[in-house]
DNA sequence: CATTTTTTTGCATTTTTATTCAAAGGTTCT
DNA sequence: AGAACCTTTGAATAAAAATGCAAAAAAATG
């Protein structure tokens, strides 16, 4: 976008998708809206028109949803993503006939701290098992209930860690579907 | 009923809405459901003939919703009641403009960490309300008796933090927080 | 039982949401 | 810059979900 463009983008309030999304999630959570046309509404409020398509489409990747409320009336709700992992895991477990074996939902690095989130109430008994590997690359770990910090090594990069990780926690895989 | 129409029921396996219901549950977190005719063929072949109508008003009651997946479709869950507690009442706390009880003594940040002091006995509190934003730039959260350590996501800045936490936690105002 | 009241349901329709298709605008190459 | 490509969007439309209303079923009452 050339500098003009972009001069005129901010004059006139037109915002980004990114910001767009982001204000939508805001007014979502602070107010009750229960369907599309009054969430344009009140973009329309904040200066920025779009078409119910788009909110369709916006509504779609950011996982909104709308559930019955109190009142008999709807609101949009984002729901919690461990509840998904916890919803696709139990298609899972039914369609296999088996609990998991899984256990770790994802790991998340910053700098020399890695972020395990697992199943809820895991994360003691993974911690352990990392513990009880010894590992000289991971000095230590903390769990929640669904989290476990592991400190790496100053040295240990990204890659290493993961691929120490994927070796420890071969399950890791297994869950195919990313939330 | 009488007891001659019992029978009849139960030989042509036509089910009770109770039992209706029991069964919707439990086919929609077997399978991936994604609209209400699917859910109608399935109940089909339960021997369980009803209208869309009719699985509107059952959904709506059970307070099932359709969620974008992975592959571009949707499927329906059965969305966590905490969530919907927490959802509304996060929608009155914000509405009320009520301020609960200051649990945030203070943030510090250390490069990718944020050290939180609560009031003793509130970090675990804490922790999941942090947990339960989602916030994409925390990566995870673990709380001691009166300290929540959260993990950054290594390109936050400790002003967007400071800036991702004061809206996340309004009640911790003497960080000049926006409510 | 017969009768009244309440609940549940289907039909038809409206309302809401999702998608198709084309077009506009941006990006990334050379 | 021009060409090939990708992303985002709106208009129109299709698809899906919600609901008003009346009828049927069930439950409660005398």
């Amino acid at each position: 976008m050339s500098k003009f463009a972009k001069y005129f983008k901010n004059l006139l309030a037109v915002k980004t998708k990114e910001e767009r999304l982001q204000l939508i999630v805001s007014i979502i959570t602070e107010q009750c809206i229960s369907n599309q046309r009054q969430l344009m509404d009140e973009l329309a409020k904040e200066g920025l028109e779009v078409t119910q398509a788009t909110l369709s489409r916006d509504l779609k990747s950011l996982k909104v949803t709308k559930i019955a409320n109190d009142n008999g009336g709807y609101v949009f709700i984002i729901p919690n993503i461990n509840d998904l992992h916890d919803t696709l895991l139990k298609k899972r477990q039914r369609r296999m006939g088996s609990a998991p074996t899984n256990r770790v939902l994802s790991i998340a690095f910053s700098r020399n701290i890695a972020i395990i989130k697992t199943r809820n109430g895991h994360a003691t008994a993974l911690a352990y098992d990392i513990d009880m590997s010894n590992q000289p690359e991971i000095l230590g770990t903390i769990p929640g209930a669904d989290t476990v910090i592991a400190v790496l090594r100053e040295d240990v990069t990204h890659e290493q860690a993961q691929e120490l990780f994927s070796q420890l926690l071969p399950q890791h895989k297994c869950l195919g579907a990313r939330v």
